[in-house]
DNA sequence: GCGACAG
DNA sequence: ATCTTGTCGC
């Protein structure tokens, strides 16, 4: 799939604070009408320590079965180190090299890191949803920012993530027992939306929403494919 | 100045 | 993210 060249990935943190602050006006967090995704993409980034390659993969599953239908992927030399705060700068460029291999357009990317839960309101799942031009959600396993209450062991149970007054994400038990995952919205989706869609994507007996539990393993078994023959 | 800090 | 085996708890 093509995608739109939004700007330069080769920034300091300093320009790509500015840029963040200018991108996140940009992003559309309401759902479409009758927004009924058929492809839904998970994408993730794997790395070795002390290695300078980065790796990712983007796998596409169909709804509502979740049968994985087109697998691609990526590797580039890192360009921008781990900080908190822009992680997008660091995994964007090698995620959306394997974005523009997929044949096929989704209808929404499930990302993993924060979408608008983030200091200025503008992470991956933004990000990455602005290049794109499609509808992405974010789900973190830990938070960035924010405060909100202990979700009730149930799978489902929710309680709202606050920065301050202003409600920035949902706490989300996927599974019982389990750490809760942090939902946010990405580009094209409301909240709502988002934490429905990151439940349905969820199959009872794991933590994390197929289409990312499945980017995890592809891009995983890709990076060690690699290690192997060298 | 001291912690916190997606992956 | 990565390293890394067994083991505690539902």
């Amino acid at each position: 799939m093509r995608c739109a060249r939004l700007h330069t990935w080769s920034l300091d943190v300093p320009r790509a604070k500015a840029l963040q602050t200018r991108l996140a006006a940009r992003v559309e967090a309401v759902t479409p009408r009758s927004f009924k995704p058929r492809l839904i993409a998970g994408a993730d980034m794997s790395h070795r320590r002390g290695s300078e390659w980065l790796y990712g993969a983007v796998v596409v599953l169909a709804w509502p079965g979740l049968e994985i239908v087109e697998t691609v992927t990526a590797r580039r030399r890192a360009s921008f180190p781990y900080v908190p705060g822009y992680l997008s700068f660091r995994e964007g460029p090698v995620l959306l090299d394997a974005f523009r291999k997929l044949k096929q357009r989704p209808d929404l990317v499930c990302c993993d890191g924060h979408g608008y839960a983030h200091p200025r309101r503008f992470g991956l799942a933004c990000h990455l949803g602005l290049w794109l031009e499609l509808p992405t959600l974010g789900v973190a396993k830990s938070r960035l920012v924010g405060t909100h209450a202990e979700p009730l062991q149930a799978r489902g149970s929710t309680e709202p993530l606050f920065d301050g007054a202003e409600r920035i994400g949902t706490v989300l038990r996927t599974r019982p027992n389990a750490h809760p995952l942090y939902v946010s919205v990405g580009h094209r989706i409301g909240l709502q939306a988002a934490a429905d869609w990151a439940l349905l994507l969820t199959r009872p007996e794991y933590r994390l929403p197929e289409p990312a539990r499945q980017a995890h393993a592809a891009v995983n078994a890709y990076r060690k494919s690699i290690e192997l023959d060298k």
